[in-house]
DNA sequence: GCTTGATAGTTCGTCCCGTACTATACAGAT
DNA sequence: ATCTGTATAGTACGGGACGAACTATCAAGC
């Protein structure tokens, strides 16, 4: 009989698992210094929500967290909202840096139930019509926050992100106006798209 | 003041909330009849996952749910390894079609952690190119997925799920050349990346 | 009949998300 | 001064989703 899990020393108080929210929050408090979770979601939004979205209640639950962890201090606001701020401790600075100076990434993930329905055999234009038109606008959105970015010391780190998120949605508005120029040969015929590409890495 | 969820009429009991992953499960035996846990989720690898990731084990919980829904019929093995054999009831066809041919879609969202890291002040590069090799992998996996198809009543909406990833691989691998060959520029100098594309819709 | 690797199924804890709700601030109207 | 609307800010909570770790079955080769 193998050892159980249930056998193992219970984990120690503060090891909590750090997510890639984690690391967002950890990063966004880098960036903004001490901040609310006000501030974080805002922030967020102007940069990294395109490819880490966060719902807004998380940057009240997982501060929280982050700071009976020992990464993070709070303090709060004596009146009003009494709105707490939070901001890195060298604790919590070590483990950003260590995370991201690492090269390992996990694989980049993708939830599109617009393919969901043409998998269940929606029209495929209707769907890539509608996908247009929000690509369009994110990418409208996306090159609002680029002019509005300030020199700051993560100026360029911000932009970096913005500009992999203006060149991702251009890439993906080109290839659906491919397809919707195409008509339906991209159903009907598999061969009808060339293939010049594929894999050389 | 104002009413109280609480003062509401308790939800039916066979209401349950179907989520996009039950579409996903109730789709794969539209289009396989009975299935096992097993099938549905070889079958989701061969087809869907690109755009609707389902971890193995929700393929367990979920038709389980659904069936207490009244969505799913369920008959187990006797012998042997006792597998459960899922198929759609009429209520769980009827509810397939109707979110199926409604034209709404919930946003495509992405979740990316090579973004967040160069958010964090990770090299653009080193992230790039290890998303390169895996795009490229990737790519020829849903190649071979579509060589190998067979025909059959669905064969169709299953081609046009892999053509969506082929296409949408294709276009990433493009865009991430397109910076590697232009270097550093992408991150130094915004308006390098000329802006021919935009938004037309 | 044993070993090995592929196939198949389960348990569990916690993360994470969305919905709905509450509360505060402030500007303009009355 | 108070009311009303809107933007800003924060909270509660239930249950879906996820992934690590584990167990079990089967088929093939020796």
């Amino acid at each position: 009989m193998r050892a159980d899990r249930r056998d193992l020393p219970p984990t120690t108080s503060n090891s909590l698992r750090l997510t890639g929210t984690s690391y967002a929050v950890l990063t966004l408090l880098h960036h903004l210094g001490e901040a609310t979770p006000y501030d974080l979601k805002q922030a967020l939004e102007r940069s990294i929500a395109n490819f880490w979205p966060v719902p807004h209640t998380t940057f009240y639950a997982e501060p929280e967290r982050l700071q009976q962890g020992g990464y993070l201090t709070v303090r709060q606001e004596a009146g009003g909202r009494k709105r707490k701020l939070y901001a890195l401790t060298p604790t919590g600075e070590a483990a950003l840096r260590e995370w991201a100076d690492s090269p390992e990434v996990s694989r980049s993930q993708l939830r599109d139930e617009g393919t969901l329905k043409i998998f269940a055999g929606a029209d495929p234009r209707v769907i890539f019509t509608q996908q247009r038109q929000w690509r369009a606008q994110k990418l409208i959105e996306l090159e609002g926050y680029l002019d509005n970015l300030r020199d700051s010391e993560h100026a360029a780190a911000i932009r970096a992100t913005l500009l992999t998120g203006i060149a991702y949605e251009r890439a993906l508005i080109e290839m659906i106006d491919r397809f919707l120029s195409e008509g339906s040969s991209f159903l009907q015929d598999a061969d009808a798209s060339a293939r010049p590409l594929d894999a050389k890495g």
